[in-house]
DNA sequence: TAAAATGTAACAAGAATAGTTACATAAATA
DNA sequence: TATTTATGTAACTATTCTTGTTACATTTTA
């Protein structure tokens, strides 16, 4: 009844590259970062990633210094893009066993249904469609920036305690 | 990624209702002829037509000559309220962990992605709300209908030979 | 009272997801 | 060149959800 996480991470994902683009100039952001905003493995992350680089999404770059990042606009970059590369196939689940081919229902009801479950799903994909990962990453910068001053005067605390 | 099997299943029992309603009077289907057309075991039809009771879209009568049948008009069922008569939960996964509430992204990007995915939820069952079971059933008309005919051939050659 | 239904608990099987460890490979750097 | 720091991915476990199945109490009709 519902969509695996990946989705949702991958977004998570996403909008920290362009917020790491947009306010620090980073252009590689490491699995093990994310997975600690994430709150997960890092192998998971490099999971959700593989989805994305596939889909053109990310570049990645391994060996020191290294990380993933953006490998599109993120002001053209949807989320239904995001959707589909993260999400494999169809929404709605059909019968698990065939129904019974003798039954005239049972014989035809997928096709019957096959229009509405597809209609059902592009709604879906076009709402996605409406949002950009900038614009949810633009509802954040708020927050990351605020969060990168304490950051800042924390780093100076320690260099002075050094 | 996806919906479980019931959200199908049970428009296909619906479907038959309407149709056994509508072509042969029947008020009642049991459980075994709904796993027959189905292709599963009855317990499976009966679960979902627990849920399907419980919001209201059928009633069933137990013992002897019982079994189920519609409590609404099929012309005014959607598959909106099927769906979310046997589908529970919201259509997306959030992260299994929280994410982290000391990184400004992890606090806040539920927040920031709720709206976005309840519009896409809503525009998928607005999408559902446009076909009713009696339009699906009226798809499968004509073939029950040939199928009803060849039935009653069938039990006259019955009756001849016995 | 017997037969034919439902309702539901209990358990097994299967599939998908997520978490984890391990390790080969690649790139930067000391 | 050797070390360090990354990625990529395989392998395995745990968890959850769904489905399939058996069993049995309960209800209704005949």
């Amino acid at each position: 009844m519902n969509t695996s996480s990946r989705f949702v991470v991958a977004v998570h994902i996403l909008v920290a590259m362009t917020l790491a683009q947009a306010l620090r100039k980073l252009d590689c952001l490491t699995s093990d970062f994310l997975g600690a905003s994430v709150n997960t493995n890092p192998v998971v992350i490099r999971r959700i990633i593989s989805r994305l680089r596939k889909a053109g999404l990310v570049d990645s770059q391994p060996g020191a210094g290294g990380g993933s990042m953006l490998a599109r606009d993120p002001e053209h970059l949807t989320l239904q893009e995001v959707y589909e590369a993260v999400e494999a196939g169809d929404l709605f689940h059909l019968h698990y066993s065939e129904p019974n081919p003798y039954c005239p229902i049972g014989a035809n009801i997928q096709t019957a249904l096959k229009g509405t479950l597809e209609a059902a799903e592009t709604s879906m994909l076009q709402s996605l469609a409406q949002t950009t990962v900038a614009s949810i990453a633009e509802k954040l910068k708020e927050p990351a920036m605020a969060y990168l001053a304490t950051q800042e005067t924390a780093e100076i605390s320690v260099d002075q305690t050094s």
